[in-house]
DNA sequence: CTGTTAGCGCCTTCAC
DNA sequence: GTGAAGGCGCTAACAG
């Protein structure tokens, strides 16, 4: 990269003629148009961009905080924005700047990313999604930088979750209020640890209170609605249909509503269809029929996760927290509520 | 903000000591506990930050560039995501880092932001969602670093969009295949230029082609889908209701869809529907019914916008470019395919 | 009108 | 084990 210095020395004035052309008082300083040419040629020339660190080192910059959000994009639901939109307002009440930068990675992939393991990219991070693999890399290569993870849990670092057993019983218990005895299960086809657990509370509750969920009664599949249309073709074809779906995140539920649309079966009637709550509540709320959901509250553990990460970026915090937040059942049509 | 010097002094060592012992060379370098612990002390004591500008200026870093991405966070819908989607491919294939930072502002708002106003924050920035007064501002406060308007049009700036007129003229022309002579549309109450131009183009089509839209037959909503249903409710009270219904946005028609399927009303049968289509694909194709839209190509746009911009960036573009990228229309169900 | 100079905060030799 | 010095790229006095 070339500097001022390359600029002013190719053009043939001093380095601060060219800093005054550069950050356009060039009228002010009444610096000859001839001048400002031969600058505006050595920049193209020599393909000159100003330093941002320069910059915002000299102008003794107020104090800010850079930090990553670390989301697998491949994680197939546009939560993203949910996510942005929870830490917005947590962000405003701080009085300087927090900027966030999106740094998408690939599932498993985490130790490829350069910026948490060096201390000269953010100031800290936040980590999203991460898989067992990640999990495993982070465990084994602690980051260079302070971070919190994202709906993981971790006895040494820092998280912000909500109790993804109790999400999964939560589903349970409205169907067993209703007294269903024979329950399906569509469930990721990929592992997350946290949904694992979810599944795990569904099934294990189920179980425990003398429903049943037969081994053919659980689909596994992509998280997205394609996932949930290739599902709900498996579900059609079982010998005997469960009373009862649940489904492992609301995108799936949605590709399952499809078809049985089309296959004019009823849902709540013929089938009582609960799923985990992640995407956007209001195309949940507005389906056809209305989904039923166990909330998780994006908005609120992005919030957290800011919060808590500030705190340890301002020294309150030292030891590894770990925040709770609730996740919420929203009873609608498709249980028949 | 205090310094490592601030740090040096109070724990009454060198700043040298104070930067071995913050980046973890203590071992290394046999820095005694004792003097570790008083560093620790003091770094805890002052609110010590490492200032990341300082630290990236003097590892020479290599080239980066960080681009402020302005998002009107009140435009109510999550095609965030399908953005950053879209520019993530066309970053990776630059030899050097881009950082995107997201930069949410409010409509109406865009002068509030002080990262146009100064050459140390951002390189470069991308604009979305800006409204006409938005775009009055641009206009008479050019902003300190290059930039790209996302889906609006200047002559004066760099630019990447859709032809918006086309668009509605696409919707058109579609329902006047099938027939139709009497047309409603569903617009956004608030105008953003871009889609009063995209209206536009779908009434005059209309009318040009002898189909009538009636002044009662335009209904305006929130870019919702709750602005859906209420759209819904007010064209159920109509008195002639039209055959088929144009929509400014998916949402919007999701929540009609809602609305409809709940009264038992048949689309296509008793009504065409057609949106432009900006937020899932993956919803509109599994809605129910499936939903015909004019997509307007997210991921295709942020790409251009980052080709754009790092061309501005690198000195191969200096003047204003204007890129424009084709909408698509997808037929389904909803319009009677 | 333009050039010289002195740091902004940090890290890395190189001495001691 | 620790300290002193230099410089990363840039800008804002201050001189001419």
């Amino acid at each position: 990269m070339s500097t001022i210095r390359d600029v002013a020395t190719l053009s043939g004035v001093s380095v601060s003629t060219v800093s005054i052309v550069l950050n356009g008082q060039a009228k002010d300083r009444k610096i000859s148009q001839e001048t400002q040419n031969k600058i505006n040629d050595a920049i193209k020339a020599l393909g000159y961009r100003p330093n941002m660190s320069a910059k915002k080192l000299r102008s003794a910059a107020d104090k800010e905080y850079t930090i990553g959000i670390y989301w697998a994009s491949d994680f197939r639901t546009n939560f993203l924005s949910r996510l942005l939109t929870g830490m917005q307002p947590e962000i405003m009440t701080y009085p300087f700047p927090i900027n966030i930068v999106i740094c998408p990675y690939k599932n498993d992939c985490l130790y490829r990313e350069k910026g948490l393991r060096s201390s000269n990219t953010f100031d800290a991070a936040i980590i999203a999604n991460t898989s067992v693999a990640d999990m495993e890399y982070l465990n084994s290569h602690p980051p260079q930088i302070p971070f919190v993870l994202y709906n993981r849990t971790s006895e040494q670092y820092n998280s912000v979750t909500i109790d993804n057993y109790d999400a999964g019983r939560k589903a349970a218990l409205l169907l067993l209020d209703k007294g269903v005895k024979n329950m399906g299960a569509v469930l990721f086809r990929d592992t997350y640890l946290a949904m694992s657990i979810r599944s795990r509370g569904f099934i294990e509750t189920c179980t425990n209170n003398n429903a049943k969920i037969s081994p053919e009664n659980i689909i596994t599949t992509e998280n997205s609605i394609l996932g949930g249309v290739l599902a709900a073709e498996k579900y059609l074809n079982l010998k005997a249909r469960p009373r009862a779906l649940y489904c492992d995140s609301d995108s799936i539920a949605q590709g399952i509503l499809h078809v049985l649309n089309k296959n004019q079966i009823n849902v709540p009637d013929d089938l009582f269809l609960v799923a985990i709550g992640m995407g956007s509540p209001e195309a949940n709320q507005y389906s056809t029929p209305p989904l039923t959901v166990v909330e998780i509250p994006i908005e609120k553990i992005s919030a957290e996760c800011i919060k808590l990460i500030v705190g340890v970026l301002e020294h309150q915090i030292d030891t590894p927290h770990h925040v709770y937040c609730d996740s919420e059942l929203i009873p609608r049509e498709s249980s028949g509520f």
